[in-house]
DNA sequence: CTTTTATATGAACGGATGGTCAGTTAATCT
DNA sequence: AGATTAACTGACCATCCGTTCATATAAAAG
């Protein structure tokens, strides 16, 4: 139930419901239940509900279910991407490790449920879909991958693979989403220093 | 359609099958279709299908679906948890971080299904199933945790956060769950060691 | 051979599912 | 004011869901 429409009678058009409205309701809607409960588990009812309308409305914004969920992972990866290209990008490979590992723990702290659904339901999309997400994933990954190999060359890193070295530090940041909490004992900044220090230290900074 | 049973006419209990092979084979189905599609993506026809069986049977072995699930997390970690317990402990904490992170990638690359299940499935556990799994993932990671205390006690060991890094590390080593394939560019011993040097070193020992 | 028991079938239950669509109304345009 | 369009409803479709149960049969026990 939405604070616009208080349908007491039946009527089709909600007073003041718009599209641009209804539409990235829609998203945000299915992004919490999608996270909250899985792909699978979420109903277009419920997510419709959330919402404050019928189930069948919800198609005038989406084809399916499936284009739902590909174009909320798309859009997270997307933002992800952008994000990082707009940051400011220091001399020396050391500082640009250091500048990634706050980034991605910090953009990805701030969006939990899209982080959520983009590692846990890939295996729900169709596989043209899929394609397209994993080759996003895979842009990220190489971002980190090019300052390894920068840091390698400027001598200031030695990890022992780069390539496995760029998984295993992302798979190390990734963690903090599922534990950190704001209000904790750790603020963001000390994780953030925790962590780097961890990355440093493993890469051979 | 399995090899004891082949059935042209109607039968009620199928030749040659018993309790002691449909109860395992129905949770072999299960891990792997679960693991392939998430809990709420599968139905028990599937599952019965699979094990070549009519839904209804499902019900002599398992009391209900979350149960399945259920049994299927618990088994894991208790094997997790005993194969730990039974391993010869090193002495001196290095040696003992050490023969945790070769462990703990072996363990868990020997049986990708249950790991991605009991890490993906945790929502879909009804509250008190929920807690029982909890206690057990942070028991094994209190494991982890005291080989790190130990470790700075010695003073072989200088994480910059304990707690942190004992998070950072299983995180680190879960993720080679997902990419590492049998047979390519780099063999198990390999693999094993280039993350125990990413983790001696970030570790500070 | 007869009885018992374990194991399975297959139909049925109420309800939920993703998706469609004709009809209705509010806002906008002319 | 009248026509058009955007937004939504509510009924509906075929299908699937987890679970139950009366029934049937094969194996085991006596």
């Amino acid at each position: 139930m939405n604070g616009w429409s208080v349908n007491l009678c039946r009527m089709a058009r909600t007073q003041g419901s718009h599209s641009d409205i209804t539409g990235p309701r829609i998203r945000d809607a299915a992004l919490r239940l999608f996270a909250r409960h899985g792909y699978a588990a979420v109903s277009m009812r419920q997510i419709a509900a959330e919402v404050g309308v019928q189930a069948g409305a919800l198609y005038n914004y989406i084809p399916d279910k499936q284009s739902l969920l590909f174009e909320l992972m798309q859009g997270h990866l997307a933002q992800l991407l952008e994000a990082f290209a707009e940051l400011p990008r220091p001399e020396g490979a050391l500082a640009r490790l250091r500048a990634f590992t706050g980034f991605h723990i910090r953009f990805h702290l701030a969006r939990p449920d899209a982080v959520f659904i983009a590692y846990m339901e890939l295996r729900n999309l169709s596989p043209e879909n899929f394609a397209a997400i994993e080759a996003s994933r895979q842009r990220y990954e190489g971002l980190l991958e090019s300052i390894l190999t920068d840091g390698i060359a400027e001598g200031v890193l030695a990890p022992p693979d780069p390539k496995l070295a760029t998984r295993a530090v992302i798979a190390m940041l990734n963690g903090v989403n599922t534990w950190y909490r704001e209000g904790g004992r750790l603020t963001l900044d000390e994780v953030e220093a925790i962590y780097w220090d961890m990355v440093r230290k493993a890469l051979g900074g």
